[in-house]
RNA sequence: GUCCCCAUCGACUAGUGGUUAGGUCACGGGCCUUUCAAGCCCGUAGCAGGGGUUCAAAUCCCCUUGGGGACACCA
């Protein structure tokens, strides 16, 4: 039977890292069997529903190309995708399971709900709910607005399921609640949206998040009040921020959105993430989308929370700015340049500027600042104007000035040539002869290599620079 | 508090009874070099603790400790 999983997150904020994972280890897992990806949008909260975190969990899958078999734009045969759009199937199932005694219509208001917590708190056995209106016989419809379904869970006994890296585990019946599964407004929960989607879509494997070990056994319960077999569990580890607790906001960025944002690339995102949590079981890292399809395996995937770390994250970055094709991340890096109001119409001068300034940052946020003298008109503090005023340096400008008027085209050698004329004409310490020179034509005394100058500004405006600085 | 999960360098990980415990990031040192990056080389650093099982345990079992997660008409 061919492989069906889904990544099923709910529109309600900005895509987390995390559940991107989650996302990248589906979509590995399917493309990796030859199986089928869905994408299902849960969206029965409606309090917490919006529609911009739907757009932009759409568009962040789309920037790290992760594309969808059947879901939203995609359509398929399972549809619709919608979890909204679904309520008439899921109030279908919650019906059964009332007739069939598994579940019953519960007329509790939130007020006494609440009361029976605090009541039960600290108690031993403490569950949420006291049953009370379980064997009442309510009788009512699943869009009764003062009325929930709840699962009848059976008082004793265990329900266990085999969780495919962690191997068996198991809950007391007696410590479960009475779980709801349609609320008042008419809307399923999770648990049952989930479990008659996963059902009705034919999805072999339940790859989610840690946190939702501990609602299994609800939902094997709801499996067998619908006669079904559950899929096989993958419980993936949780991504955790440097202090070990679950990455959030306090941590910093935790959306990939953010992330495009600060310049890092979807190819080192994607290989990134992927790595947090699935070893491909040899010591390769840097890896291709295709290489990671390849060698995805669940039995790779580890068992261990990861911490999310920000500098190997870098590293990996820049080692991505600086491998892939130069066209394709001065694409990427346009936008930053246009937001800082800098002018790159000068194509292939704009081109020679990122192939300097990508080997020496981690993100593409930092990338106009590194080159920024290469546009802006230079400008000096006191200590550089004395430098730059002495006769040393003066002379040294003066032998450029007219050197490179003697002919239009230098080479790269041609300017090492001048460099290494330069200091012996002038007998100049090499100190003496880069520090203003590079101060000159590039506002600082660190920084690339002259013909690497040479080579973006030109011979004009390198001449320019120059006479600017000269005492006439 | 109750239930569940987890435990190899600071971080990501390899390791499935016999290894000098390997790789990567970070860190330290060196090389290259006019500088800053990049690159290259070398190094520091780890099996949470205690009991078993076994000729042999990072690997199997138990306990302790530590960390994390879940306990909603949210997912």
């Amino acid at each position: 039977m061919s492989v069906r999983v889904r990544f099923a997150p709910s529109p309600t904020g900005s895509p987390h890292v995390g559940n991107i994972r989650t996302a990248i280890f589906n979509w590995l897992f399917a493309r990796n069997m030859g199986g089928t990806f869905i994408l299902r949008i849960e969206d029965t909260d409606r309090e917490r529903y919006s529609k911009e975190a739907l757009q932009a969990l759409m568009d962040g899958l789309k920037w790290l190309n992760i594309s969808w078999d059947e879901g939203p734009g995609t359509g398929g045969e399972y549809g619709p995708y919608f979890q909204s759009e679904r309520l008439h199937i899921y109030h279908e199932y919650a019906k059964m399971l009332v007739d069939k005694g598994y579940a019953y219509y519960c007329s509790c208001t939130p007020e006494r709900l609440k009361e029976v917590r605090e009541s039960l708190k600290g108690k031993e056995k403490a569950a949420g709910y006291d049953r009370h209106c379980r064997d009442l016989g309510i009788k009512g419809d699943p869009n009764d607005p003062d009325k929930v379904i709840r699962f009848k869970v059976p008082l004793e006994g265990k329900t266990y399921f085999e969780d495919y890296i962690r191997g068996r585990i198991e809950f007391d019946n007696e410590l479960l609640d009475d779980f709801v599964i349609i609320k008042s407004d008419g809307y399923p929960t999770y648990h049952l949206a989930n479990i008659v989607d996963d059902y009705l879509m034919k999805v072999t494997h339940i790859m989610r998040g840690d946190e939702w070990i501990s609602s299994t056994g609800r939902h094997i319960l709801l499996y067998e009040g619908l006669g079904q077999k559950p899929p096989v569990f993958v419980h993936l580890p949780i991504i955790l921020g440097p202090d070990k607790s679950k990455l959030s906001k306090r941590h910093g960025a935790t959306s990939i959105i953010e992330y495009e944002g600060m310049g890092y690339l979807p190819e080192c995102l994607f290989n990134f993430l992927a790595l947090l949590g699935w070893s491909p079981k040899d010591d390769r890292e840097i890896m291709t989308i295709d290489e990671m399809v390849e060698s995805f395996s669940i039995d790779g995937i580890n068992q261990v929370a990861s911490v999310f770390d920000h500098k190997k994250l870098d590293w990996m970055n820049g080692l991505y700015l600086r491998s892939l094709d130069l066209e394709y991340i001065a694409e990427k890096a346009k936008p930053f340049f246009e937001n800082a109001g800098i002018d790159i119409d000068d194509n292939e001068k704009y081109k020679r500027i990122i192939d300097f300034a990508r080997n020496r940052i981690p993100n593409l946020s930092g990338i106009v600042s590194e080159s920024e003298p290469f546009f802006r008109r230079l400008s000096f503090n006191s200590e550089e104007k004395a430098l730059i005023d002495e006769n040393k340096s003066q002379r040294i400008y003066a032998y450029w000035v007219e050197e490179l008027s003697k002919k239009a085209q230098w080479s790269e050698e041609d300017i090492n040539d001048l460099v290494k004329r330069s200091i012996q004409e002038l007998e100049l310490k090499g100190k003496e002869f880069y520090f203003p020179l590079r101060l000159a034509l590039f506002g600082s005394f660190h920084g690339p290599d002259i013909p690497v100058i040479f080579n973006i500004l030109g011979r004009d405006q390198v001449v320019a620079r120059l006479q600017r600085l000269m005492k006439s």
